[in-house]
DNA sequence: CTGAAAGCGCTAACAA
DNA sequence: TTGTTAGCGCTTTCAG
């Protein structure tokens, strides 16, 4: 049987209360005792459970993250960046995959509400107002990444993706392209919906045709919508294309390549997240670049801030995207 | 504040115990009372503590996830195995990245006895026999994932890392390759060990000269492990290259042919894990597939067992594994 | 079938 | 400075 506080405390002669003053470094306890107590907590092999504690607290210090697939290679590194965040506070860290099912995603939280987590940090694909009622329902502090909204009552912290998008389709109308399609990912995605509402009014400010086909955001799904797009015909065949992602805009390059065109010569493509794998493509992606470790420390900090309340009113941050010009769209002149 | 069960209880005019059993399906309460009771569940949005559960049962259903990085590519898909299988499982995760550093490690697997996980699923870079006992004196199940050791007293659940790379090379060979470099990741690190002796004994038994560079497991390190290698002088240069994973394999690509040199035409080169990226990269990668996904759905359910009861003694469950010839090393005739 | 009561391991007044 | 005593919210005998 595992050693109790109890145990340490027959065993070094004290009571209960002591014990729980060593373990938790509280001052009042006189040298002599806590290193008598210290001792027999080391005979012993004590290890204080989080549980009790927890119970007695009617506190934990565990947060749950709940996003939509640990495998998009966007989230490892936002992952790595709560869990380095929570770590370094003191929490302890959930982990779970939604697939973007809002019915996955209500279990997780329900979930994770019963194990008493002291914050959620959520990465939810489709943020309806329904779901923010019945989040707030949980009555427990949860902050949104990487998807917006002044609309919600929670903290948000996330990137501009209109902005980004917009700025991205605008570079290539810069660069002279007139016929530029978006292959975005799911309609039902908030991220996905941004970025091509970015793209759209980049394409209507400059008086051209949007021209958006839909899919997920993977690399597959990248790859048959560029097919789809070629198949259209001589003509309809966009000298650029603005991916909803770097998975799509990758698998898009390869069916054009397929089809005997090149990137960025007769077609240039630009992603969006700079994932690891656009600094090893051939040709390297151009794309968005979305601080996504720091996204994650800054929810975290965002999340700790809330649970300790040092603030009461919503907060919304906006990190800063960059736009990454490398070969996939033409290089600079 | 949040609904208890005693606050149920008394809405529904019962006592605990009998909230108790109908929150826990037992058989032995009429109907009548069930409804009643269920009915002022819903009333009062009553969520039972995990917390006070746990603690009552002295047992959690929580499970520990220890592993280097989350952020190499190999390893989301992995987590998303046992993720995937846990929840099935009723079971819920911990995450933590250790960076590789044993003292990290350690620390991590403190934290989470603390927070009474059922169990660890341990993803350890370096495992000694030191390591195992400090370990077993945790008595807390364990298993070792993606890393074997017949000497450890834990289950284990992994591929043959010696066996594959033996046959990676044994396959270079048979392609009338003799200078074969091996690029490995750390010396430190248990899979790039098994790896190099997989390598090292096929290149003896075929009466060639091994030559390994260490480096790191990441894209950069093979990049400058290759460069290092193309410096050394045009009569030393291999023909072919083993990495000892593909990232090391898809930078020291990018060190050949930003050498001026092609694969596969002047230097094969084969990698290790099969990641997402080796489907996509030009030339596309030959590699050894490990079944990640799969390792880690086998993983949770040996600790699932292991929890359960199901088996007292040691079980080491060894996946295979497949070699996968794409472009990079020259296609099949 | 239902309730009373003890206890899981720890914390936090309140006393001493 | 240290100990006593209630709980934290739930499960589980043991009676009835």
């Amino acid at each position: 049987m595992k050693a109790t506080i109890v145990d340490v405390a027959r065993a070094a002669n004290v009571s209960k209360a002591t014990v729980s003053r060593v373990i938790n470094n509280k001052t009042n306890v006189s040298e002599e005792v806590r290193k008598r107590v210290l001792a027999a907590i080391e005979e012993l092999q004590f290890r204080p459970s989080a549980v009790a504690r927890n119970l007695s607290n009617s506190m934990t210090n565990m947060i749950g993250l709940i996003m939509p697939d640990i495998t998009n290679p966007f989230f490892p590194v936002l992952a790595r960046g709560i869990e380095d965040a929570a770590h370094t506070m003191g929490y302890t860290l959930f982990l779970s995959n939604t697939d973007n099912d809002p019915d996955v995603e209500l279990e997780y939280v329900r979930k994770m509400a019963e194990q008493q987590v002291a914050g959620i940090i959520l990465i939810s694909s489709s943020f309806t107002e329904q779901r923010a009622s019945e989040l707030l329902d949980f009555n427990i502090p949860i902050v949104l990444c990487d998807r917006s909204g002044e609309e919600t009552p929670f903290d948000t912290v996330t990137i501009d993706h209109y902005k980004a998008a917009y700025e991205a389709v605008a570079y290539l109308i810069g660069k002279g392209h007139r016929n530029i399609c978006h292959l975005s990912g799911p309609v039902s995605a908030q991220t996905a919906d941004f970025r091509k509402k970015g793209y759209v009014d980049a394409m209507n400010d400059a008086n051209l045709t949007p021209v958006v086909s839909y899919g997920m955001f993977s690399y597959e799904s990248g790859y048959q919508q560029m097919n789809e797009v070629l198949e259209k015909g001589t003509g309809d065949i966009p000298t650029a294309v603005f991916g909803g992602n770097d998975l799509i805009a990758l698998g898009a390059i390869h069916a054009i390549e397929k089809s005997g065109r090149s990137v960025p010569g007769d077609i240039a493509v630009i992603g969006f997240d700079d994932i690891l794998f656009a600094q090893m493509s051939k040709p390297l992606l151009s794309t968005v670049n979305i601080p996504a470790y720091q996204l994650g420390v800054t929810a975290m900090k965002t999340m700790n801030d809330r649970i300790k309340g040092v603030r009461a009113k919503k907060k919304s941050i906006v990190l800063d995207h960059k736009l990454i010009i490398r070969e996939s769209c033409g290089r600079e002149e």
